[in-house]
DNA sequence: AGCCGTGATATTTCAAATAGTATAACCGTA
DNA sequence: TACGGTTATACTATTTGAAATATCACGGCT
């Protein structure tokens, strides 16, 4: 049988979806960037999509995300709020907590496709 | 802030996607209903998606995934290979034990939303 | 022979997600 | 004052995926 391998996917949800991985990649480019645009741009996402994703985690989440400079030098910019990189780290150990953890499961249960 | 809870998923794959938690279920009506049709109506899924489901699983794993009879008594029906019953029951326990580690690990890393 | 409930497919219709476009406000800088 | 690059937001178009529909084959049952 053709080789097997899983792939983990973590959300985090209050009512709805408010985490996952294409917001952790957004954030994570905004730091780099240190503006929305750029990040979005950075991974092929439209601005619009990466505003609103944002957008939606504030609202569901409750905290602010992003501080925002609209206008004056560079046009303006965004960073991360510290309590928004706060459940970004955590959902980052998180995952990769249970990845690690994973694969020795992955082994274990699928070992018998070996024979 | 809102409370913040995690859902993992988890998806088998080999050169596409060939197994998730839909399939899962389905195969499991499969075994209750003794037919494709109905279990796919029982869960609500159009009989053309979980032929198609089958079909991709079947074609991207390379084994057989169900054992069917058309026609005849009650029509016909389905029912799981020893194969892909294996493979739904070792999916089954990686997804418990995974769910069940995470449980612990989200308590540590989000511990701080608590405060 | 005709019906019924099943599986096997292809085709068509519809909905939802995504991408793209447009416009406005903001404010350093030239 | 005009420009450039940003955020903010609404609106439209496109693409994707799911759902529904339509045939056909099969084989016990009546």
């Amino acid at each position: 049988m053709a080789k097997l391998r899983a792939k983990i996917t973590v959300r985090l949800f209050t009512d709805e979806k408010c985490f996952g991985p294409g917001v952790a990649e957004l954030l994570h480019r905004v730091d780099e960037c240190h503006s929305l645009r750029s990040a979005a741009i950075s991974m092929e996402m439209a601005y619009s999509k990466a505003w609103t994703i944002i957008h939606n985690m504030e609202q569901r989440l409750g905290i602010p995300v992003l501080e925002v400079k609209i206008g004056g030098k560079n046009g303006g910019g965004a960073t991360v709020t510290p309590e928004a990189r706060q459940i970004l780290e955590a959902y980052e150990r998180y995952c990769r907590r249970i990845n690690a953890y994973a694969e020795g499961v992955f082994q274990e249960e699928f070992a018998f496709l070996e024979k």
